[in-house]
DNA sequence: CTCCGATGTAAAAACGTTTTAGGCGCTCTG
DNA sequence: CAGAGCGCCTAAAACGTTTTTACATCGGAG
């Protein structure tokens, strides 16, 4: 409990008062050069950082950025998605608060609550959903955020999404140009926002390549590894079962290869897949799962950038950006090894 | 920009002083059953909530636990392990609060930074190393906190980690049991806290089971998909190749994975593998890989719970738990579809 | 010489809490 | 019946900043 260095250490130090020892380290143009140099040299040499506490209290925001840690859990791409945010928070001396809600509180309320607290200026959103009630509650209450993820509010926030039509689109155009002319989609239940984006570059790609669509070909199902190897196990019992599958993510891609094996099919070789995220299910499979990468590092920035223009000027227009992503082709849809 | 509610806006509500209404809320006791409902009433229909900054400034407190996300990746249990630190956090009135050093600063300076900004009470620490710079400076300024992960310092301060010997020797109790007699390991370059001890377990298990070992079969080598797969053909190669390869790490195994299936032997029933940390490579491979799984929730309980007796009295012994994981058994060890 | 506008600094108020030191009117004790 | 003790409350100080306002000092213009 080293006593803390405050800026009446600084003073002190100096023989300057409280005042110009804020100003010279805030407002360098309100005070004579040479004692602006004393000051910081003293202020170095103490080793003197504001009181986070005690900055925000007149400055009236907290330079902090809220993030609420889903309940159930978002996939695998937290990890990366957090990194990346941190740091680009931490560019515009930002900083990131996480909490969840209280026992008994709703997800909405918990954004209320940090709000009312002041405990931060605005929020991240990610893994929104169909008429979502966060979006809601944060528009009624002219809160800044930016999602990672549409809404179908989205005209009325900044968000950052990737273009999952596109993703599955080039899924698609890859495994035509391979050949194959009976492709076949496992999808999410209708409804949700990124399922159907994704699921609607399927029939594109089609239409595209010229090929029929069987409706036995589209399977909706949860985004669980059993689903995806029961839809498999579906698809393959066929009539004319399908040479290729497309997934909406990789966990649906790892439960169609696990199938595979069971049946003694070759995956890649006599059936193609291709999953969505390019995420460890996909990555560490065997063989790897060609998938489609969503560049996690611009996602970051752009959400971070976003946010602090709508904390600059609340009343300014809206943001958005659609990344485009990334087929990564692995051994899945070529059957040759990477 | 709803500006803010205040203790002052219940106090005006209520015609009670402002010290009075803290007290109401704070300490219940030192007033009068009658003014305290009035209060409370009043805080709760105008939506009430203290300020955060304001609170933290006389209390000399910051009710917040700082991490920091670190530069290389750490795996994949980020995304579990927040989720509960950030829940435990939460039962306790504690917030989480993430962060990255900045360009230029040591992962070290950066938590000193924290500290003299007041904006966190202590810390919480993952992916300690031999040498760990972090906690020699955290020891050195009397700074809270807990490591996730034992250290060469491990006396002095408080820890929780996974029983890495208990689990390797596990993993090698299940296979002897199921017959084999010549098992490898893959484990990571010496040095490595926690690496070096998930690798005893293997020698303590073969001891144990009155087998030889062949120094040939154990092969260090970095935590990497394509290293562990070079490892399994090394170790497929030799005269007497093992029958059982036992790895420290998910990855390691999924690259085992991969060669067995490039060479046509056949994972589980030909030769069987094993991972630890049960994470996504582990889960969603074909087949799935038998693994030691970290009891997250008990692991994030603890550091919680520790880092909290620290902050109350920074004077007090020293807290640990060797949390005990437990060996899920997948078709890698087997050959029989779980 | 006086006055004026810069320029640089200091004093003080403000941010929203908690906490400490009383104060007032009771009742109880001796 | 005086004084102590108690229950309940308030005023004011404190936490460490930023910001606004006020005050010197100085050089130069009139």
């Amino acid at each position: 409990m080293s006593s803390r260095i405050t800026i009446k250490d600084v003073s002190r130090a100096t023989g300057v008062s409280v005042s110009t020892v804020s100003n010279a380290l805030n407002a360098p143009e309100r005070v004579a050069e040479e004692t602006r140099l004393k000051v910081v040299e003293a202020a170095d040499r103490l080793g003197y950082r504001p009181n986070r506490a005690a900055r925000i209290l007149p400055k009236g925001r907290s330079f902090t950025i809220g993030y609420c840690i889903p309940a159930g859990r978002d996939g695998f791409f937290l990890d990366t998605f957090l990194h990346q945010i941190t740091e680009r928070a931490a560019d515009v001396e930002m900083d990131i608060h996480l909490f969840t809600p209280h026992r008994g509180q709703s997800e909405a309320d918990s954004y209320r609550e940090m709000m009312r607290r002041g405990a931060v200026d605005g929020f991240v959103l990610s893994g929104t959903v169909h008429d979502d009630e966060r979006i809601r509650v944060l528009l009624d209450s002219r809160t800044s955020f930016v999602t990672f993820g549409r809404s179908d509010l989205a005209d009325n926030h900044s968000w950052v999404d990737v273009d999952g039509r596109a993703g599955t689109r080039a899924a698609v155009d890859h495994l035509v140009e391979a050949g194959h002319t009976r492709l076949a989609l496992i999808g999410w239940p209708k409804g949700s926002l990124s399922g159907d984006d994704r699921a609607s570059g399927f029939v594109e790609g089609l239409e595209a390549a010229g090929l029929s669509f069987d409706a036995r070909h589209l399977i909706r199902t949860e985004n669980e590894f059993a689903a995806g190897r029961e839809a498999a196990s579906l698809l393959l019992d066929a009539v004319l079962p399908p040479t290729a599958i497309v997934t909406v993510q990789d966990v649906l891609a790892a439960g169609v290869i696990a199938e595979l094996h069971a049946r003694g099919v070759r995956p890649g070789r006599d059936v193609a897949v291709t999953g969505f995220d390019d995420s460890p299910p996909a990555i560490y499979s065997t063989p790897g799962i060609t998938s489609v990468r969503q560049p996690i590092e611009e996602i970051g920035r752009r959400i971070v950038e976003f946010l602090m223009h709508d904390l600059e000027d609340p009343e300014l227009i809206r943001h958005s950006d659609l990344v485009e992503p990334k087929l990564v082709i692995r051994e899945s849809s070529t059957g040759e090894p990477g």
